[in-house]
RNA sequence: UGAAGUCAUUA
């Protein structure tokens, strides 16, 4: 299985449908039982077709024949709900989540939130987010990282200048990922002196910049003109440079 | 599972 599993996720991952499929025929020629490893990239294929009915028949069809979708599978699922903003079909989802046999994660909570933050919906997103605490998922660095970004498009830097503190108070703990997401907005509007001081920030909190936060500084020093500053930065000690 | 599939931030 896990072979042919892997056969078919590169396949898909090129594109190649066709030739993914024809696995299956062999693997059933092998008696050998696909799993939702098996089919989670075909169902990703064809959501990132547009080909939600595809996706859903393939899940539906995967529980009519006892190979229960598990969260990966239902995650790639939401993805495309959330991509195509059918929120509501979300709801429905992971309100049968229980009867259908899975538990949404963290996973499937990010990916919620994150879509319902590029539809503009923030508020909703915030009160997905109480729902994921409230079965008990802490946030992770990609949810942050995520409630971050759209905070820094939707206002100033201010306010996440209060985010920043009140996660300390919320016992949240923004890393590396957390920094590189504001900072990258800051840098992106042109705010490369707030986004070096961020940079003293977090290290003065002892969280370790990493490539990223350096690429991410550097380009918008050299957008900027400061070529002399960017120059420095890559020679920063712990810097290594891609 | 120490082998396969899913989410965010730079180029």
């Amino acid at each position: 299985v896990v072979t042919y599993s892997s056969l078919i996720a590169g396949f898909c991952r090129a594109g190649l449908v066709d030739d993914a499929l024809k696995m299956f025929k062999i693997m059933h020629e092998l008696k050998c039982t696909p799993n939702a490893h098996t089919y989670t990239p075909i169902i990703q294929f064809y959501c990132s077709r547009g080909g939600i009915g595809m996706a859903r028949r393939i899940l539906d069809y995967m529980h009519d024949y006892g190979i229960v979708p598990d969260v990966v599978a239902y995650n790639v699922f939401v993805q495309a709900l959330c991509q195509a903003q059918q929120f509501e079909q979300v709801e429905t989802l992971l309100g049968e989540s229980d009867e259908k046999g899975w538990m949404p994660d963290s996973v499937t909570y990010n990916t919620y939130i994150n879509g319902l933050c590029k539809a503009g919906r923030v508020e909703d997103a915030f009160d997905q987010l109480e729902v994921m605490l409230g079965n008990g998922l802490h946030p992770t660095a990609v949810t942050l990282s995520i409630l971050l970004n759209s905070l820094c498009s939707e206002s100033q830097v201010v306010q996440v200048k209060c985010l920043l503190e009140k996660s300390v108070l919320l016992g949240w703990f923004i890393g590396t990922d957390g920094y590189n997401t504001v900072m990258s907005r800051l840098c992106e509007s042109g705010q490369w002196v707030a986004a070096l001081k961020l940079f003293a920030d977090m290290v003065k909190k002892g969280v370790n910049p990493d490539t990223q936060t350096f690429n991410i500084v550097i380009n918008s020093l050299c957008k900027g003109g400061k070529l002399g500053v960017a120059k420095c930065m890559v020679r920063s000690q712990g810097f290594i440079a891609d």
